[in-house]
DNA sequence: GTGATTGTTCGACTGCGATCGAATAAATCA
DNA sequence: TGATTTATTCGATCGCAGTCGAACAATCAC
């Protein structure tokens, strides 16, 4: 379907991934992916009130910010949390958006 | 001068102080009251790249979101990070911004 | 192949936030 | 009182981010 690109977590700015998370749909796809302990989700697997199109941006913001990892299988994109590597690039910033909502 | 009000934390939301936050000016901001320790800081003790008008607007937008807290004295605004109680609604919170820059 | 499913991309709209200069307000100083 | 300092407020501009519908692309199921 498509390449998806990830950037390194060292190149990511603490204003950037901020950025990305001060939203609450892209917050509620944080903590949807969580709740599925580590198993990749597809895109239609979360409950967001936004179109597709929207919902696609939002997961690309995520992506761009290095929150998320993506991968296309077949028709699908499965995506998952860089749970890892954000808890040593900012550590605390999952936990904190994890203990809302 | 002026009566600042001040939300309770328990009022604020977790999007709220992270849109606050998302921002290299106000990020400085926090790190400079930082390393004041404590002590309350002028506006003009800040050295920001932005107007007068902007720097207000952008204190204005952390006395909001509820990290920090100012009150006038003589002609000057003196401000201060809200530590404690940022440190207890939003745990974390505080270490990841003061980690970088 | 045909149609259905799943997402991305495009173009356009909209509103909000960051920004500034100028005007204003309040307190201090001379 | 008049001038200075300090910061807020106002009005305006500008760009960007969020949003959508429609079109497109890729895969799968039959």
């Amino acid at each position: 379907m498509k390449a998806f690109t990830h950037p390194n977590l060292d190149e990511i700015s603490l204003t950037c991934v901020l950025q990305a998370v001060a939203d609450p749909c892209r917050q509620a796809i944080i903590r949807t992916l969580h709740h599925a302990k580590g198993r990749a989700l597809a895109c239609n697997e979360f409950t967001l009130d936004v179109s597709k199109a929207t919902a696609s941006h939002h997961f690309e913001a995520l992506r761009n910010a290095g929150v998320i990892e993506t991968h296309a299988e077949g028709t699908k994109c499965l995506s998952q949390l860089r749970t890892k590597e954000l808890d040593q690039r900012f550590p605390g910033l999952l936990t904190l958006i994890l203990s809302e909502g």
